[in-house]
DNA sequence: TGGAAACCTTGAAGCCGCTACAGTGTCAAG
DNA sequence: CTTGACACTGTAGCGGCTTCAAGGTTTCCA
């Protein structure tokens, strides 16, 4: 099949698939005379699995290791294991940063309860102080953005 | 004070500083003769509320806005509180994504209690399952990275 | 058979919020 | 007067795509 068909029948967009390719996840293909890339059955069960993966949020660099194991079926697993279980480690500490985060920002948002002039609002007050509190104290939090 | 001095003061990388500066988060400087940025004491408040935001995971489109409501004290501050909710909003989004997520990664990872050959490896076999299970029919998840 | 439309190709640039250079200039201390 | 610490500009890189430009190939229909 071609690389559209390979989008449709995975969900892939079709730039995405040769980004992929670009940086070693899936194998070169074969071309066609016209040059066009040609994929088969492996191809949709690769590509397949490397979404799973995305879709539990893991970085390519993992979903390389994992491919590569998948590639050795007579190596053992326990480094699969052990990535596993150290993405769940960066999972949790990801949802106990934002929760913290959602709380700092629940009491900054009582700060302010009506509409009024910029000038008396609670909100800019409390960042503007809290800011002069920490000032020069805080280093880069490890937590990512929530956008 | 120099462009170190306020790094200093604020806990803030130089790098950072000039790229607040190109990206218009920070006014141009005046200059000393030698060509160096002078700042004074506005400065070190406004970026002490900059990083503030930052560390409330704010992006700097969202703090561009609260800045130039900082800097009319006269306008009223309804967009303030309305920017402030919708912001916790995508912070609660994110923490219900990443307990899903947890808990598939939980369960992913009780597939396989001890090492063994890859090709036995319940996890690996779970992920290709899945794969195909929802080939084709999952869109882009609104959760953004753990890492 | 011809011509349009749908597909494919490569390569480069853009997104975010920095970070890290390279190459040069300025200034203060000893 | 030299050394070293700081400052300057400009560019490239990170991840994981997405988007665009400028073309080449194939397919479909009249």
């Amino acid at each position: 099949m071609k690389i559209g068909e390979l989008g449709q029948t995975t969900g892939v967009e079709v730039e995405t698939i040769r980004y992929y390719e670009k940086v070693g996840i899936l194998p070169t293909p074969a071309r066609t005379a016209g040059n066009y890339r040609h994929y088969g059955n492996q191809h949709v069960d690769r590509l397949n699995f490397v979404r799973r993966c995305r879709s539990l949020d893991m970085k390519l660099d993992e979903i390389r290791v994992l491919l590569q194991f998948r590639d050795t079926p007579e190596s053992n697993c326990g480094k699969v294991n052990q990535l596993l279980d150290e993405h769940i480690g960066h999972v949790g500490e990801r949802i106990a940063a934002l929760t913290q985060l959602e709380q700092d920002l629940r009491k900054l948002r009582r700060q302010c309860h009506k509409v009024q002039k910029v000038k008396d609002c609670g909100i800019l007050a409390e960042i503007a102080q809290a800011a002069n509190r920490i000032g020069g104290r805080v280093g880069k939090s490890h937590i990512a953005g929530a956008h």
